[in-house]
DNA sequence: TCAAGTAATTTTGTAACAATAATCAAAAAA
DNA sequence: TTTTTTGATTATTGTTACAAAATTACTTGA
């Protein structure tokens, strides 16, 4: 024939778009709703798709904040957990951890074998969110630094503070309580004090 | 031929199926979403598809539920608990003498198959002890009653509040921040709202 | 008159389609 | 050789189409 074929080319493998280019990053399927709720859910998904854009960019940007290797995984529970945060009437997944689904052992117990619970008692904590009758988590072996939540012994008594340090070095526990109800415990030489442990958590029923 | 034409009339007019028949009582239209984000949003509209039920019957103040989604097995740890009481005498968290275990899945949530958390977001709750950042427990049929935590959307924003009662008998919202930023929230008759759970507990991480 | 059968019509979940977008590799140009 | 262009290939995405189910009305036989 006149044309000569200028082709470009035969096969291309591995050609084509990649999966994972879309909007949301995600495999999409079609669902059918009531047309007046349409523009409501389109805004939620608006509000999704920016939150998948925008960790992806945050992936590629070096993970600085990931100290803490995963632990292994065992619970396998998992509720469904929804940021409250609701641009548009849905709740929102976008935002931290999305949609995932959590199981409460595995997200708040990292070494079983190191980790037990005390009652919280007085209300020294409340500025942290600890009130009395709540569970909190303390996990034994963890070292504890400077501001850390601990479980302390002092004088065979226990207690829950922040730790600080003094000028001289000595430790200082401090409560979370601006009433004035409470003190600092400072602690000296000849005082019997051992840290138990790091208040990594906490729960409560209501 | 052998048939005899058994027909059964002609026209029919008026016949078939009504609009606004429908489970939305409205016209539909089809979208494409993130298959991720599909039982959300069918959760949603399932939701809503009830108050739109609901609607003409002219009903107030229902919960509304649907959230469903499935559960797996629970995982059970149960670690030792200790009321921080705390005689002189040395427990040792690591072994022996323990009050009692406690496996925080089981202490915290009842029917899992109509649990879910959300992410509480400001600080309007902060006096019964929710913070920002804290994992709230959702439980889905549980009758609401005065008093209680609430997880509740209005016209389309969720928020966890104290649910309260209007002197018309209209429900009210009530933070538990002291500060004054936070209003008391009053529903009135042309607002959309729903309680969609009662906050039955919470947890964090620090 | 009543029950069962047939027709008419809407709803609804999903498959299919076509236009668009993204990506790769060969060809052409520099 | 290096860069740019071009075409091929495949994924995405909004919309349409379709078939099964649902709902209502009408007709007919008992």
């Amino acid at each position: 024939m006149s044309d000569e074929d200028k082709k470009h080319g035969g096969k291309r493998t591995g050609s084509g778009r990649k999966v994972g280019t879309g909007l949301y990053k995600e495999d999409t399927s079609v669902i059918r709703v009531p047309t007046s709720q349409k523009p409501v859910i389109t805004s939620f998904l608006e509000a999704y798709a920016k939150k998948q854009r925008l960790s992806q960019i945050k992936e590629n940007l070096d993970s600085i904040d990931e100290f803490a290797q995963l632990p292994e995984a065992l619970a396998s529970i998992s509720l469904p957990l929804y940021q409250s945060k609701v641009p548009a009437g849905l709740p929102s997944p976008a935002d931290g951890d999305v949609d995932s689904r959590m199981d409460p052992n595995e997200y708040l117990i990292n070494k079983a074998d190191k980790t037990f619970f005390v009652t919280i008692q007085g209300e020294s904590m409340i500025e942290v969110g600890l009130m009395p009758g709540d569970k909190a988590i303390v996990e034994k072996d963890k070292v504890p630094a400077v501001g850390d939540i601990v479980l302390a012994m002092i004088d065979g008594e226990f207690t829950v503070k922040i730790l600080a340090k003094q000028k001289d070095g000595h430790p200082k526990l401090l409560p979370a309580n601006s009433s004035g109800k409470y003190s600092p415990i400072l602690i000296e030489g000849q005082m019997q004090f051992a840290i138990w442990g790091v208040v990594t958590g906490s729960f409560r029923k209501f």
